[in-house]
DNA sequence: ATTAAGTGTCATGGT
DNA sequence: AAACCATGACACTTA
């Protein structure tokens, strides 16, 4: 807790005294206190606490920074927890913050600088509600997205007032701890909402049902009714999942009801319904998720801030209770105010940018809703960190170029991030991502490992006992599967002798795999074919003689039945002539012909002796060409046999392996699907947290009146090297454009 | 009787 | 060139 609170303070303090550094005056006094982190670090650093394995290094790659991971217990503390919510969150909403309306709303009448920005805020706040109504509005969503709304509005609601039925005063405190530790980390408190947890739960049990009861979720708990309490608008009436007025509405209505939440919530939704696309609706939610996020980020900082004036544990408290004139209060109007609704922010600060048009005030929304269209590119471009944290005006005259403005070295990767996690999105709904994978994929992150190439995983266990018969082949990735079983089987009867594709392991592998997998028809095959196999027949000599009568029942007393010269006196009981009988209707064909001509030798040897032995054999024999000719087509048929099995086994191994690798990459593909939505997710709260520490710090910088500076007017632009630039905003835009245009170059 | 799978053979091409 | 091997194609056998 405390480090967490030094932490991030200490991160807002070295920032602002950069600021003040660079001749920007800053209002920080009391915070000022020991380390002077990197500024990178003030503004990037809470991510790496924030952060998991893999985004530490995605991050270090992206930014550049050699940023060390902090708060390394809180990692710890968080990193499962997180990981394991974010996962099963993925397809929610992350709606944290309903919070925010009771403040607008009672600060509205406050006439103080600090209270007096209440609009922007509501903009934002209500289209986080916006956001949550949209999901259910949208029938076009599958089920598991729906869940994910309801969930969030559940969160919402649970979020919202501090008071939820169901849950238990310790409940409550471990939340709020839970929460207030996760503050500097970014996590929205929904992480930690004992009912939120719940929900996901029952989602887990619904995505594994296939279908989810989203309806139950709602009405079940009392958090639920709070998120009614969001849901249904209080002056309107309105149910926010059934439906929402018409996004032509909004314009209209926002600059005249910026002070009142609720409304703007009815407002916002609108906005929000306008798509009905599978895609825009992804996008859609990527939006409106960041900006919640970024919200749920304002609010964390609050708290974060609240900190200050209030003992830590008070913060929720704090936040439910909505003092009007509490300190909170102030940081609050200070996010709200670069968020969105400006309006009055102007007009208590800067006179000249009253006189814009009220309904300029609105433009706050209409990143939201406009850029339901434009995609995330606008709302979450680099250089829309001003945009996102200015007055709304700029926005809406500059809601397309607006985004660049700001030459964040994240924002780039994140827009392309966020577009490819839509193209993601869609492509798991589309492809592989069933319910199947789906549960594989949890169970691979509830093993924490990432990768689970376990061949149990597959539905043909095959792969794994194949993988390792094959030493040939393509079988590359797979070292897992097979490893250990191949090796030790050499003692099986394949020796295939003279045979090139020799692998010894191979028949016994088969076998093995065969038997896990019911492989039957070819296990009696390649036993057949090992036992036929010449070469095994110095081994099995009784064997011999097994021809192509798809037996193996060869007695041994047949041994060398064509080699012994013809009437080789021994005695014939019954048995033995039966016994005769049977081996020569096992015989095969050349056998059969080698006997007719009497050939002095086996086809086993005329097979698999070396030539020179073979040469030396026929010479030391007076044969005639008829023999010698049946000798040659005997041994030419006996090894095109073997050849042939070879080949065909061959074929069976890669087709099998083949297999096998194509399971293995739908593995792959799942898993690099996932950390990718991952490392997305990550990225997005960093941009965040790096959003709202922007605002943070630029709510706080003064000029030399005391006054707080016009987002409309000023922005923070970073530099290359770290530093922040509190700039003009015509520059700012300026040099917006001038990136944004660069991009576009590039492709073309 | 039909069919699919397994085998054996042949022709061909490569080593 | 001879010997071998690999493989496609075809035919036969068997279940």
């Amino acid at each position: 807790m405390l480090s967490l609170k030094k932490y991030l303070t200490e991160g807002l303090l070295q920032f602002t005294i950069l600021l003040s550094l660079v001749g920007v005056r800053v209002d920080v006094d009391t915070y000022l206190t020991s380390q002077l982190p990197p500024l990178r670090e003030i503004i990037l650093g809470p991510s790496s606490a924030y952060t998991q394995t893999q985004f530490h290094n995605l991050r270090n790659t992206l930014d550049g920074y050699g940023i060390h991971p902090k708060s390394v217990d809180l990692d710890n503390y968080f990193t499962a927890r997180r990981l394991l919510s974010q996962v099963r969150a993925l397809d929610r909403f992350q709606v944290p913050t309903t919070e925010v309306n009771a403040w607008l709303v009672h600060r509205d009448p406050e006439g103080s600088v600090s209270g007096s920005q209440p609009s922007s805020g509501l903009a934002l706040e209500s289209s986080s509600g916006l956001q949550d109504v949209t999901g259910p509005d949208s029938g076009v969503r599958e089920s598991e997205t729906e869940q994910g709304f309801g969930d969030d509005l559940e969160d919402l609601g649970a979020v919202a007032p501090p008071v939820s039925g169901d849950l238990t005063k310790e409940d409550i405190d471990l939340i709020d701890i839970l929460w207030r530790q996760d503050i500097d980390l970014g996590a929205g408190r929904e992480v930690f909402d004992y009912s939120h947890r719940q929900k996901e739960q029952d989602v887990d049990k619904e995505l594994r049902d296939g279908r989810g009861e989203q309806e139950d979720n709602w009405a079940g708990t009392g958090t639920d009714a709070l998120a009614q309490d969001l849901l249904v608008d209080g002056e309107t009436g309105e149910s926010f999942p059934a439906q929402f007025p018409d996004v032509t509405s909004l314009p209209e209505a926002a600059p005249s009801e910026n002070e009142s939440p609720v409304l703007q919530n009815s407002l916002l939704s609108p906005l929000l319904t306008g798509t009905e696309s599978p895609f825009d609706l992804e996008q859609q939610w990527q939006d409106l998720m960041s900006i919640m996020e970024m919200q749920a980020m304002e609010v964390n900082s609050s708290a974060s801030e609240i900190l200050y004036s209030t003992p830590p544990g008070d913060a929720l408290s704090t936040n439910y209770s909505l003092a009007p004139s509490t300190p909170i209060n102030q940081n609050v109007s200070l996010h709200q105010a670069s968020l969105g609704g400006c309006g009055q922010e102007f007009s208590l600060f800067s006179p000249e940018v009253e006189s814009l048009p009220a309904a300029a005030a609105s433009p706050a929304l209409l990143p939201l809703g406009p850029s339901n269209s434009t995609s995330l590119n606008s709302t979450f471009s680099p250089a829309s960190l001003a945009g996102l944290f200015f007055p709304p005006q700029l926005n809406g005259t500059t809601n397309d170029t607006a985004g660049p403005e700001l030459p964040d070295p994240l924002g780039g990767l994140l827009d392309e991030a966020m577009l490819d996690e839509i193209s993601l999105m869609d492509l798991a709904i589309e492809e592989g991502f069933n319910p199947v994978q789906a549960s594989q994929l949890e169970e691979e992150f509830d093993s924490d490992s990432g990768l689970s190439l376990d061949s149990s995983h597959s539905p043909s266990s095959l792969s794994g006992s194949e993988g390792s018969s094959s030493s040939s082949s393509a079988s590359t990735s797979s070292a897992s599967s097979s490893s250990s079983a191949s090796s030790s089987a050499s003692s099986s009867f394949s020796e295939e002798g003279a045979v090139g594709y020799s692998s010894d392991s191979e028949t016994l592998d088969l076998e093995e795999a065969e038997g896990a997998v019911g492989y039957q028809p070819e296990y009696s095959k390649f036993c057949r074919m090992s036992y036929q196999d010449p070469s095994q027949l110095s081994c099995l000599p009784y064997l011999e003689h097994v021809g192509h009568n798809h037996t193996y029942n060869m007695a041994p007393s047949a041994l060398d039945a064509t080699e012994l010269p013809p009437g080789g006196g021994f005695k014939k009981g019954g048995k033995e002539k039966q016994a005769a009988d049977f081996l020569e209707k096992q015989m095969s064909r050349d056998e059969h012909r080698a006997r007719a001509m009497k050939i002095p030798f086996t086809n086993d040897k005329i097979i698999n002796l070396p030539v020179e032995e073979f040469n030396e054999l026929l010479s030391k024999h007076q044969l005639s060409e008829a023999q010698l000719s049946l000798i040659r087509d005997i041994r030419r048929r006996g090894k095109n046999k073997m050849a042939a099995q070879n080949c065909r086994k061959r074929k069976l191994d890669t087709i099998l392996n083949l297999e096998r690798d194509v399971e293995d990459l739908q593995r792959d593909k799942a898993r690099l699907l996932r950390e990718k939505v991952e490392f997305l997710r990550s990225l997005r709260q960093m941009k965040q947290k790096v959003q709202s520490l922007y605002q943070e710090v630029f709510g706080r910088l003064r000029d030399e009146n005391g006054r707080p500076y016009s987002p409309s007017q000023y922005a923070l632009q970073y530099a290359g090297d770290g530093s922040v630039l509190l700039i003009p905003r015509a520059l700012a835009d300026q040099q917006a454009r001038r990136q944004e245009r660069k991009p576009k170059d590039r492709r073309k």
